[in-house]
RNA sequence: GCCUGGGUAGUAUAGCCAGGUCUAGUAUCGGCGGCUGUCGCCCGCCGGACCCGGGUUCAAAUCCCGGCCCAGGCGCCA
């Protein structure tokens, strides 16, 4: 059986998640933390929890030996604990299910007075929480955002591989700015000033050259000073480059693994979306497309005059999102206001063939064609201007047979605020880097 | 970088506008005692706080100035 295993003739050892009334008349070991302790006198409840759930232990003082009394006397919350004993069918508590329990050894002792309240009666401010972020990540549903966190990871790479993408690594150190844009953080690289890099977007061109289908999973660095409840300054990007390729095949390769991820959450993590309260069903492809153009017309349908050519302001996105629920795109942004590297469009060049990926007024994805003519690309940079001389060594890879190719970077942290349908990023990363938090 | 709001026991808050009745209230938490069916256990007793510095005033948690820290929003972006 799931979440058993057998330890003796005896005694089997089992996670307290797995306590099932079919279980009855077992003697097994459990291992967890304290989560709860009520002391009735000559009854004590214990509830035990690990990542898999909660358990109820109960222990009688009446004819326990002094060694067991000593231990119950001094038991603290959050003391990492084993306790032997044997499950008993109990329809006098809610869980239906308890372990009538012999013995009990602290394994790792908690002290008495925690910095905060783990039970969740008293609510904590985010800073407490992130003060003391180990504590706070055992809370259950905190727990669970990260098991989904999981999930999530594994049918990214399972998605990718069954397209044919092979995972990939790049700097996370790097000489220049890759964009533009974005501010980077400067670090002493042996005297000579290095950067942090914001995106892998010139080295995963590159590699399409070698690989045709390129992913990576991997941490990005902002220096931006913004302070909101979506940005920080390291965070996750899931990318990809894919050769012979455009923007339009890249987006159904998004909307499929946009899907894919949320059936696999369904599937695996169903007790973990029970316990954030959250109720997901796999989205209806292809998403809803709308081009920048038609933005702006329904922006001014519902009253809000906007020149193009602009960017699409947090304003607009909001106004956008009472008439867009769910996944939606966003194509063929002006060509001006993108990154150098993208294409424009053929037919009309003031427009390119990019898009972002969007939940209600959340950005979670962009990408598009990239440029692959080595002229063309050296113009956009000047007209960026950037110089092309620092761009040396990515321009050479354009003489030795570029494809045609396009890609996507997607915020990992923002598709987890909205699958576990959280509203603060910093709820969805383990340690939080933020412009005020460096530590823990 | 800019704008707005905030900082009171371990945690979360009331009090601040309209200074004195604050010996700073409440919940949770922790300690001690009681309880054989708790499940936000319950009951009794106890413990613990006005961010730092300066000023105004007979009197400051409350008003003013400076500093430090935090939250949210904007711009930018994932």
């Amino acid at each position: 059986m799931a979440g058993v295993r057998q330890l003796g003739p005896d005694f089997e050892e089992i996670r307290p998640g797995f306590v099932r009334p079919e279980l009855d008349g077992r003697r097994v070991v459990i291992r967890g933390w304290v989560h709860e302790i009520r002391d009735l006198g000559s009854l004590v409840f214990i509830i035990l929890r690990d990542r898999s759930g909660l358990c109820q232990a109960v222990f009688s003082r009446v004819g326990a030996d002094s060694g067991l009394l000593d231990v119950l006397d001094g038991l603290t919350r959050e003391s990492a604990v084993r306790v032997w004993g044997t499950v008993k069918v109990a329809p006098q508590s809610r869980m239906g299910v308890e372990v009538k329990c012999e013995g009990i050894e602290v394994l790792g002792r908690a002290v008495e007075k925690l910095p905060y309240d783990v039970t969740g009666k008293v609510p904590a401010s985010m800073t407490t929480r992130l003060d003391h972020r180990i504590l706070d990540l055992r809370k259950p549903e905190n727990t669970a955002i990260f098991l989904i966190g999981d999930t999530v990871f594994a049918a990214i790479r399972e998605y990718f591989r069954e397209q044919g993408f092979v995972e990939v690594r790049t700097p996370k150190i790097i000489a220049t700015a890759t964009e533009g844009g974005a501010a980077l953080f400067k670090v002493d690289y042996f005297g000579k000033t290095a950067y942090l890099a914001q995106s892998p977007q010139l080295y995963k061109e590159e590699l399409v050259s070698v690989f045709e289908r390129v992913f990576e999973i991997g941490p990005f660095f902002r220096a931006e000073a913004s302070h909101t409840r979506r940005h920080v300054s390291e965070f996750t990007s899931v990318d990809i480059e894919a050769a012979f390729m455009n923007y339009e095949d890249v987006m159904r390769i998004l909307e499929g693994m946009v899907v894919h991820v949320v059936k696999k959450v369904l599937d695996e993590r169903r007790r973990e979306l029970e316990l954030l309260g959250v109720s997901l069903k796999p989205p209806r492809t292809p998403f809803k497309r709308i081009t920048y153009d038609e933005a702006l017309k329904e922006l001014r349908e519902l009253g809000y005059e906007k020149e193009w050519g602009g960017d699409l302001e947090t304003a607009d996105l909001r106004h956008l999102a009472k008439k867009h629920t769910g996944f939606y795109f966003i194509t063929h942004f002006p060509t001006a206001i993108k990154p150098f590297y993208i294409q424009p469009d053929p037919t009309n060049p003031q427009v390119s063939e990019s898009f972002d990926l969007m939940y209600q007024w959340l950005e979670l994805a962009s990408g598009g064609t990239r440029i692959s003519d080595s002229a063309l690309l050296k113009q956009r940079l000047q007209e960026q201007g950037l110089n092309p001389d620092s761009f040396k060594h990515h321009l050479a890879v354009y003489d030795y047979g570029m494809p045609v190719h396009a890609g996507w970077g997607l915020g990992f942290e923002r598709l987890l605020m909205v699958l576990t349908r959280r509203t603060n990023i910093r709820d969805v990363m383990l340690f939080p880097r933020d412009r005020f938090r460096l530590t823990p």
